[in-house]
DNA sequence: TGTCATCTCACATATTTTGTCGGCTTTATC
DNA sequence: GATAAAGCCGACAAAATATGTGAGATGACA
């Protein structure tokens, strides 16, 4: 159980373009290059994943010279359980969950273990917006209370 | 983000045996191909896999023939989390939790969000045995008090 | 001795994920 | 206008992983 590197790919860069779009006077778009080099994400591949965001309305474009990307609505309007709505991936324990097949929800042992877990994931990922994830980019406060696990 | 099969089909199959060993009388050793008509799950598949349970202490072979698979311990001391630690499911959100890679947890913008999925995933794990999720297949009660999601 | 069943291990297949490439369109700036 | 910066699009390539199969060997009971 692991995510892709879609998802994982996504949120940075989201995280990142949050950081960075008003760092300067106004909203500025940010480039996918910048953003690529910053997050040492492979360029080409992050330029599909923005098509995926933009598709999804989450972000806006700017073509052109001076172009780039910019949040479609304020940080902390955006899930990240939205976030991953838009990139396609599947929040599914089991296959119930999963479109995929799998209707026998009274009979199959561990239907209420899946229900209770994705109950559990969905709370948080619905309650987490861009904005929590990007503070820490923007202040880079590198505090040292972490858990290490 | 979803489970793996043999995560899937490891617990269905355990929920299974725990079901069906003490059915008779005493602890009788269940076979492979029994779990894999019942569970429908293809059956030298499942071998590869209760090969890995065995290994990871979880069941006792009984060899030859009328032999089959026993629970190493009583149901309700062999939590999910076990399982999925034999079967090899990792439980990793991010990078940093999978063993590969990205040690750099104090500028990484998602770290604290996987943290705190991993922590809530964690806790249900730890604390479902298997007795639990093999009460649905003893009694077979169904019930029809389902959330549909 | 024959049959049932586990054990082992290599291979086969399929799917998904991840990433690349080339060429096109749009727009700010010179 | 010309140029260069940037997004846009679609097809393809590579790699990894997941899923499943098969053949034989070993061991135990009857």
């Amino acid at each position: 159980m692991k995510l892709s590197a879609v998802t994982r790919y996504g949120l940075r860069a989201l995280s990142d373009l949050c950081a960075h779009e008003e760092a300067q006077e106004g909203k500025k778009p940010v480039t996918v290059g910048d953003i690529a080099r910053r997050q040492e994400i492979p360029p080409s591949y992050l330029e599909q994943l923005f098509a995926k965001l933009r598709r999804g309305h989450l972000v806006e474009s700017v073509r052109g010279a001076q172009g780039g990307y910019v949040l479609a609505r304020p940080a902390g309007e955006i899930t990240v359980a939205e976030v991953m709505r838009v990139l396609g991936e599947p929040i599914a324990f089991g296959d119930c969950q999963a479109g995929t097949g799998c209707r026998n929800t009274a009979e199959c042992a561990t239907y209420e273990l899946w229900q209770r877990l994705k109950g559990s994931v969905d709370e948080i990922l619905e309650s987490t917006t861009l904005e929590d994830i990007a503070k820490k980019n923007k202040k880079a406060p590198r505090q040292e209370n972490f858990l290490d696990s």
